[in-house]
DNA sequence: TGTACATCAGTGAACGCGCGTTCACTGATGTAC
DNA sequence: TGTACATCAGTGAACGCGCGTTCACTGATGTAC
C-alpha cells in the first residue's frame, strides 16, 4: 500500500481548492469502505490522495475539521438526493414521502456516511449546523404545504418536521445499526413506517389537543363500526 | 489518577465472578463520564476498579467481550426501567405508553450507554442479539396485547414492534446526537411522537391495505366534516 | 492444631503499533526586471 | 526572450502518546496430611 503512491503533480499556486476538494473526497471513499469511522486517519486519506499527511493541514486545521467537512459534504449529497426523488411531484403528500424514502434510501446505502452525520458526535456542533441545512429546509418547507393543504393542522412546522425526521431517522438508523435484525424488505418498511407517522400526524391534528393513550383506544372503538374481531 | 489506586483485597478462590461484575460496573461509569465510548480503555477501567490492566484478562477474552457485557448490562437496566414504568397499568395502550417514554427518558439520561448499546456499530452481532432481549420481548408481547385488544389488526406482532420501537428510537437517538437542536420539552416531545406513531399505526390498519401518500391524503379529506381552513 | 505445598488471582514490565501533529526543509511555480 | 528570485505547496523525519495485549512472575489462599 505504500511506496505505490501514485504520482501527482504540485499544484499551482491559486489552486489549494483542487485538492481541499480530492481530500475530502478520498475521506469519504475511505469511510464507505471501513467498518467504522476511527479508520479515517489523517495518513489513511493523505495515502488515498497521494500526498503525505503534513499536507492535509494545509487545507484543514485540524482532523476535526477534515471531518466536519465531510459530513458538510454528506449533507449535501443527501439534499440533492431528496430533491431528486421529488424532482416533478406538487402534492405535498406525495413529496413529503419522496423526501422521506430518499432519505432512508440514503441511509442504507451510504451507511457510513450516514453514521458520522447522523449518529456519530458531532465534530464541530456549530459548523453541523442541522438546521441551516438546505436538506432539512427543504424538508420543513414541504411539512409547511401539508399544512397549507389541510393535511396537518396549519402551525409551525418544526414540531412535525422534527417528528416526521425522526420517523424516517429511527428506522434507517435501526436498519443499520442492527443490520441483522429480520427487516424484510428495508424499502417497504421504510415505507409503511412513513407513512404510518404521516398518517399518525394527520389523525391526531384532526383529534386536537394532546393525544393520550385513553383517547387513541376511544378514537379506534369509534371508528370501527362494530365492536368487531374477525 | 495513577498511584492512589485504592488497595483491594485478593479474591478469594471461587469468587472470580465479582470482580468481573466490579468491571463491568466501573466500565458503565466511565463511559457515562465521558464524552465517547473510545473513552474505556481498558487501562481506564483496571485503573478504576483499582487493579492492574492484563487482571481484566482474567475475565474477559477480550476489549470486545467487555463491551459485549457492558451492552447486556445496558439491555437488563432498560429492561428493568420499561417494566417499572407499566407496573400496574392494565390498559394495553397505557402499557405501551409507559414502555416508550420509560425508553426514551432511559436513552436522555444515559445517552452514553444508549450509544454504546444502539448507536455504535455491535462489538458481537450474536451475543447483541437484541430479539432475545427481555426488554424487546416485553415489548413486543404489550403489542400483542394492544392487537387483542382491537387496538391495531391482529397478526404478527413482530413488524409493528419494529415500527413503534423505531419511533422512540428515532427520537431518542436525534435528541442524544443533536442535543442543540430547539427540542423544546424533551419529554413532551417524546409523548407526542410516540402516540402519534401508535394512532398513526391504528389509522393504517383501519383504512387497511397499503397505505400511500394519496390515501392519506383522501381519508384525512373524509375525516374533515368540512374543507375548513380556520 | 501445625506445617508443607499446590493453586491461581493478580502483578510489573514490556512489546509493537498507529495515531495526530510539529518543524525545518525543498524545489516547482510564477513573477519582476 | 532570458535570467534571478520570492513564494509557498508539499516533504521527510521525528515527537510523544495511549492503546490492546503478552508473558514470566509472585504471593495470598485454601487444602492435604
Amino acid at each position: 500500500m505504500t511506496g505505490t503512491i501514485p504520482k501527482r503533480r504540485r499544484a499551482s499556486r491559486g489552486s489549494g481548492e483542487d485538492l481541499r476538494a480530492e481530500i475530502v473526497t478520498a475521506a469519504k471513499a475511505l469511510l464507505a469502505k471501513s467498518a467504522s469511522a476511527d479508520a479515517m486517519s489523517i495518513r489513511a486519506v493523505a495515502d488515498a490522495v497521494g500526498v503525505t499527511a503534513p499536507s492535509i493541514y494545509l487545507h484543514f486545521t485540524d482532523k476535526d475539521d477534515l471531518l466536519s467537512a465531510v459530513v458538510a459534504d454528506v449533507f449535501t449529497e443527501l439534499d440533492t438526493a431528496m430533491l431528486a426523488a421529488a424532482e416533478g411531484l406538487d402534492a405535498p403528500m406525495e413529496r413529503l414521502r419522496a423526501f422521506g424514502l430518499a432519505y432512508v434510501r440514503f441511509a442504507i446505502s451510504h451507511p457510513e456516511h450516514y453514521r458520522i452525520a447522523l449518529l456519530d458526535p458531532c465534530p464541530r456542533p456549530d459548523v453541523d449546523a442541522v438546521l441551516a441545512t438546505a436538506g432539512f429546509a427543504h424538508f420543513q418547507a414541504t411539512v409547511k404545504q401539508c399544512m397549507q393543504a389541510g393535511i396537518f393542522a396549519d402551525a409551525d412546522p418544526l414540531p412535525i418536521t422534527f417528528e416526521l425526521w425522526s420517523a424516517a431517522h429511527g428506522i434507517a438508523s435501526l436498519m443499520i445499526t442492527k443490520p441483522f435484525l429480520p427487516w424484510g424488505d428495508k424499502d417497504a418498511v421504510a415505507e409503511r413506517v412513513l407513512c404510518a407517522a404521516a398518517l399518525g400526524r394527520a389523525a391526531a391534528d384532526l383529534i386536537g389537543g394532546d393525544v393520550t393513550p385513553q383517547r387513541v383506544t376511544d378514537w379506534v372503538a369509534t371508528q370501527q363500526p362494530d365492536s368487531a374481531d374477525s
